[in-house]
DNA sequence: GTTATGAATTATGAATACAAAATACAAATC
DNA sequence: GATTTGTATTTTGTATTCATAATTCATAAC
C-alpha cells in the first residue's frame, strides 16, 4: 500500500495569480506609490485580457494597496504619514493580542525555533546586514503570529503589515535605534519564554510604537 | 455671492453598487450562510451582466463575506464557532484601542451626543425592544470609533463586525445577560467621560468577551 | 438494485466587442 | 498669446461571446 497520495492538480484562476503578483510588486516597492496602473499596459505585460486583471484590481483595492477612481483608473496607493500614524497603533494592538494568545499556546519546540531565529538575527545585526535582519525579524513575528492560533488575526496582521511594508525600505535605522530594537527583541523573547502574557502585550505595543517613531524620523529627515 | 455649490453628480460603477447591495443582504441575513450564489440568477435579479457582478464578488470574497471556489462558484461564508472565537478577541483589542484613542480626542459635544444615545438605549432596554436596542448600541460604538480619529481602525472594525453581525440575530439574550450588558455600557460611558483610557480599554475588552459568551451560549443551546 | 461510465447540460473562466466617459489636442475666439 | 470650444483619441465600464470545467442524468455493467 502506497503512502504517496497523488497531489490534486489545481490550476489557479488568473485573477488569483494576478493579484498575488501585483501585490508582491507593490509591497516590495517595484511599483512606486502613486504610480498609475493602466489596464492595457498591464494586460500586455502579463499576457492576459482585461477581465481577470480588473478582478485582481478589485481585490487589491479592497486590501488598500491600490486606489480605484471611477472612470479614471487605478494607481498604487500612496503611503502618507497619516497612514502610518493610523496603522502602527493598530498593528501594536494586534501584536499585543498575538503575544497574549501565543503565551497560552506556544510549544517549547516553537520557542526553540524562535530562539534560533533570534540568534541568527543578532548575528546579522552585528554584521550590519539590515536586509537579512529584517527578513529574520519578520520570520520571528510570523512565528509568534502562528503560535497565537488565530488565522483571522494572522491574516489581518499580514494585510496591515503589507500596506506599511514599503515604508521600511525608506527607513535607514540609526545605530542607536537599531541597538534599541535588538534589546527590545531580547526582552520580548524572554517574556514569551516566561509566558508572561500581560508584560509581553505591553512590550510588543511599545516595540511597535518605537518602530513608528523610527520610520517617521527616517521619512521626515 | 452664492454659498450654494453645485454638488458633483457622480454615477457609481455597477460593481460598487452590487458589492454594497450584496454586502447588505449578507450582513443582514437575507442571504443565509452557506447559500450558493449562482451568477446567472443574481445577474437576472439585478439586471446586470456577469462582469460587474463577478468584480463585486471578488471584493466580498476579500472581505471574507463570501467564499469563492475555483470553477464551482460562490457561496455565502459560513459563520462557525471557531470564527467567532477568533473574531471577538480581535474586536476586543480594536475596541480597546478605539477607546484609548477616543479618550484623547473626544469632544464634550460628542460625549453629550453619546449620553443621549445611551439614555435612549436604556429606554429601549426597559421596553424590551431588542432590535432598537441593538441599533442604538451600534450607533454608540460607531461614535466612539469616530472619536478615535483613526479611519483605518474604523474601517477594520466595521469589516470585522460585519462578518460576525449575522450571529447577533441568532443570539436572543437572557434577561440577566442583557441587564449585565446595560450595566457595562453605563460603566463604559462613565469611564469615557472621565477620559480614563486605561480603564476604558479594559472595560471594552471585557465587554466584548462577554458578548462572545452571550453569542456562544445562544448558538450552543 | 447498485455502481460506474459517458453524453448532454449547465456554470464558470477568460477574451472580445461595444458604449460611455475622460483625456489630449487642434482650431477658433478674444 | 492665452483661453475657450469642439473633435479625435484613449481609457474605462459593461455586455456578449467563446472555451473549459463541473454537474446532471440516462444508460450500461456487474
Amino acid at each position: 500500500m502506497s503512502i504517496e497520495v497523488a497531489a490534486p492538480i489545481q490550476r489557479r484562476p488568473l485573477h488569483n495569480e494576478l493579484a498575488d503578483r501585483l501585490r508582491h510588486m507593490i509591497v516590495e516597492g517595484e511599483l512606486a506609490p502613486g504610480e498609475k496602473l493602466a489596464e492595457k499596459e498591464l494586460c500586455e505585460q502579463f499576457g492576459v485580457s482585461r477581465t481577470p486583471l480588473r478582478e485582481a484590481m478589485k481585490v487589491l483595492a479592497t486590501e488598500g494597496l491600490v486606489l480605484l477612481t471611477p472612470n479614471r483608473g487605478c494607481a498604487v496607493a500612496k503611503l502618507t504619514l497619516a497612514d502610518l500614524d493610523e496603522a502602527f497603533p493598530i498593528m501594536g494592538a494586534l501584536e499585543a493580542l498575538s503575544g497574549e494568545l501565543a503565551c497560552r499556546h506556544i510549544t517549547d519546540a516553537e520557542l526553540d525555533r524562535i530562539q534560533e531565529l533570534h540568534d541568527r538575527m543578532v548575528v546579522k545585526y552585528e554584521a550590519g546586514a539590515l536586509r537579512d535582519y529584517f527578513k529574520l525579524n519578520e520570520q520571528i513575528h510570523q512565528m509568534i503570529l502562528d503560535a497565537a492560533r488565530n488565522p483571522t488575526l494572522a491574516q489581518m496582521q499580514l494585510s496591515l503589515s503589507g500596506r506599511v511594508r514599503r515604508a521600511r525600505y525608506m527607513a535607514n535605522m540609526s545605530p542607536a535605534r537599531w541597538r534599541k530594537a535588538v534589546d527590545e527583541h531580547e526582552k520580548i523573547l524572554e517574556t514569551l519564554k516566561a509566558r508572561d502574557s500581560k508584560r509581553l502585550a505591553v512590550l510588543l505595543k511599545e516595540h511597535l510604537a518605537n518602530k513608528l517613531q523610527t520610520v517617521k524620523d527616517a521619512l521626515t529627515e
